[in-house]
RNA sequence: GCGGGUAUAGCUUAAUGGUAAAGCGCCAGCCUUCCAAGCUGGCCACGCGGGUUCGAUUCCCGCUACCCGCUCCA
């Protein structure tokens, strides 16, 4: 492996031209010119991230008792995304601020009064000087700039001539047109305004900015200022990052559905049907893996934000910390070095958290990610108000360390939401929970109530729940009904495929005896995750013994595991092929395989990617020393 | 959404106001007894649209995509 940090944007580049060139991962639609923020896979990414899905699926399902698996549709009733609150937060009209850009919903913003300050545009006055200079190179940006200076009245007819892009295009060099508008914050001079306005030209590319002329006027009672930042706000409209389709053949607006935007709800949505169909009893979860879509306003960073991705979401849920406790008579908390290895009864929502925490750190180390991650811990002012706890799982990228993972407790939020939307109860029902609370007695009840009311009182976001809605809740508790809490394990497929390439990355230059040297690019999968297991090669092509024999040992070994049969060129091209599709283990069947050496009768060579070593295995323990290693 | 940059073969690059060169790769054949050997042959490109021009891959404009920075990320 290097051990010098390589420069992130070369870094990223090679890694999108090998999975280009290798076929992992390709532009859409790129013979039509592409489509913003959407990416496929190739023959190699689309195994790559199969074995991602698959090795996640297994964790959750296969590997576990108290998890159950979903595959819900990604068109759903639209008043699921009212429920949750993707519509609100999305669908309403925004004005964006000209100065911050930041965003504020147009009906939020309450009327002010004071004065506004206008600056009509900004010239650099070494700009300016240099233009001047510049006549012969750039006669219309000298043209531009003078007539700015000189005649405005002119500048606005050429501006009509050849259209405000194009001018603007002329004359930015040296001069911005945009206007900068702001209302005076409450007892701020107005110079505290043009020290803005400057900052606001210098952010357009005029290092000293000449403000042209400035003015101020009174207004009173405007929505158009940024209440915060007093900027000048746009046009109002629609802005939402959920992607509207029609459900039906009119595509009116009583048609209009979204494409979702992430996959939990569904989750929620199914939770009542999983429950009652499934015989399960509460701690347990729900996962799905599907696609779903934003419309980013900038996909970037190759496939990590894009449109279109796939999600793999568990839902777990749990008792309220109040229900462990009527049963239990404690609840375990999290501290320090506490054991994390088997789930307990009288696991309060923190201990919940802190385990599967552990749980998808294990799993990211069985994927090879291990050592590549960090976490960030939300502080209350980060979180959510309906949040607990949240942690990300950040992953070293070449470009940055970014989320791969947000594992938060969320409380009761979601299914209380849906509850209340579609007035169908989420509740569950809890015969150990109400046999435990006919014990209590009514002063244990009543300190249950009081230390919930105190920690509602302690709530540092949100309103405290109405002590009338408190004492409603413990009713329905006290009877063995509640609506479970949950933890969330929300995990980004193409992200984490693109984390594992990006990992496996590695260049190392190799110097031939004749001095010549050549970069050897080799993607150290984990076995596990690799596109293609293993590689067959018959040493030599026109020796159809060893061809023949080739053939039966990929034939052997084809149904069990993805395979690839090469022919071609030398062995050692095609132990490199190999090397850059990231295939960890090659095969290569030799005379010494057909008894050259009597010894060697039916041995053949398998050649491990990482270190080039070289094993002798009989071809009948073949598949099984592969597959202990996959 | 704003600002800056880029766009030539599968990949990486070159040259040019008169239709494009190379390396790597890939395919076929020969050869080759384990880490990108060699020889022969072959395939493949100026992102899209408009303008200027006798002629545009080259100059100009627009669009699209990607990259960088800002913003956003429920």
């Amino acid at each position: 492996m290097s051990d010098t940090k390589p420069d992130p944007i070369a870094q990223m580049e090679k890694i999108v031209s090998l999975c280009k060139r290798r076929g992992f991962i390709y532009p859409s639609s790129e013979i039509y010119g592409g489509c913003g923020g959407v990416w496929d896979y190739g023959p190699l990414g689309a195994e790559l991230k199969r074995n991602l899905r698959e090795a996640w699926w297994r964790a959750m399902t296969r590997d576990r008792e108290d998890i159950l698996g979903l595959d819900a549709c990604i068109l759903m009733n639209p008043a699921i995304w009212k429920a949750s609150g993707h519509v609100d937060t999305f669908a309403d009209m925004m004005r964006e601020c000209s100065l911050t850009n930041k965003r504020v919903r147009a009906d939020h913003v309450e009327p002010q009064s004071g004065t506004v300050y206008i600056a009509d545009g900004a010239f650099s006055e070494e700009g300016a000087k240099r233009s001047a200079e510049m006549q012969v190179a750039s006669p219309e940006l000298l043209a531009a700039n003078i007539l700015q200076l000189t005649n405005p009245a002119l500048a606005n007819k050429l501006r009509e001539r050849i259209g405000a892009a194009s001018f603007e295009v002329i004359a930015q060099k040296g001069i911005s047109l945009a206007r900068f508008e702001m209302l005076l914050p409450q007892g701020k001079p107005r110079e505290s305004a043009q020290k803005l306005a400057i900052e606001f030209y210098k952010s357009r590319g005029i290092p000293d900015p000449v403000i042209f002329s400035e003015e101020t006027k009174q207004v009173t009672d405007s929505r158009d200022y940024h209440p915060e930042s007093g900027g000048l706000l746009g046009e109002s409209r629609p802005f939402n990052l959920m992607l509207r389709t029609y459900l039906g053949p009119t595509a009116t607006e009583a048609d209009v559905t979204y494409l979702r935007p992430e996959t939990a709800q569904a989750i929620f949505a199914q939770f009542k049907n999983v429950f009652d169909s499934s015989r399960v009893k509460v701690p347990f979860g729900i996962c799905q893996i599907g696609k779903a879509f934003r419309n980013e306003v900038t996909p970037k960073n190759f496939t990590f934000r894009s449109r279109e991705f796939e999600q793999m979401e568990l839902e777990f849920f749990i008792k309220p910390d109040e229900a462990v406790e009527i049963i239990s008579g404690e609840v375990a908390t999290w501290s320090e070095g506490a054991d994390l290895s088997e789930p307990q009864a009288n696991w309060g929502w923190d201990m919940w958290h802190r385990y599967w925490v552990d749980q998808r750190t294990k799993f990211y180390q069985s994927i090879g990610l291990g050592d590549v991650l960090e976490y960030y811990w939300q502080t209350p002012a980060d979180l959510a108000h309906y949040a607990r706890a949240c942690v990300d799982i950040l992953c070293e990228f070449p470009f940055g360390t970014e989320e791969l993972e947000g594992i938060a407790a969320r409380g009761a939020f979601d299914l209380t939401a849906h509850q209340n939307a579609s007035t169908k109860s989420q509740e569950v029902f809890d015969e150990d929970l109400k046999n435990a609370a006919a014990k209590l007695t009514p002063e244990q009840k009543e300190a249950l109530i009081q230390k919930r009311l105190a920690a509602e009182q302690a709530k540092v976001k949100g309103e405290p729940m109405p002590e009338a809605d408190v004492r409603a809740w413990f009713e329905r508790l006290f009877k063995g009904s509640y609506v479970p809490h949950v933890i969330e394990p929300s995990a980004g497929l193409d992200r984490m495929a693109l984390a594992v390439i990006a990992k496996a990355f590695d260049e190392t230059v190799k110097t031939d005896d004749k001095g010549k040297s050549e970069t050897i690019t080799v993607l150290r999968f984990h076995p596990r995750v690799a596109p293609i297991k293993c590689g067959v090669f018959p040493l030599l092509k026109n020796k159809p013994e060893l061809v023949a024999k080739a053939r039966e040992v990929y034939a052997l070994l084809k149904t069990h595991m993805n395979c690839f049969y090469d022919e071609t060129a030398s062995i050692g091209r095609r132990y490199a092929r190999q090397d850059e599709a990231g295939t960890p283990f090659g095969v290569t069947i030799d005379f010494d395989t057909l008894g050259e050496k009597p010894e060697l009768l039916n041995t053949v060579t398998v050649r491990e990617r990482d270190s080039n070593a070289q094993h002798r295995i009989q071809i009948s323990d073949l598949l099984g020393w592969l597959q202990a290693r996959l």
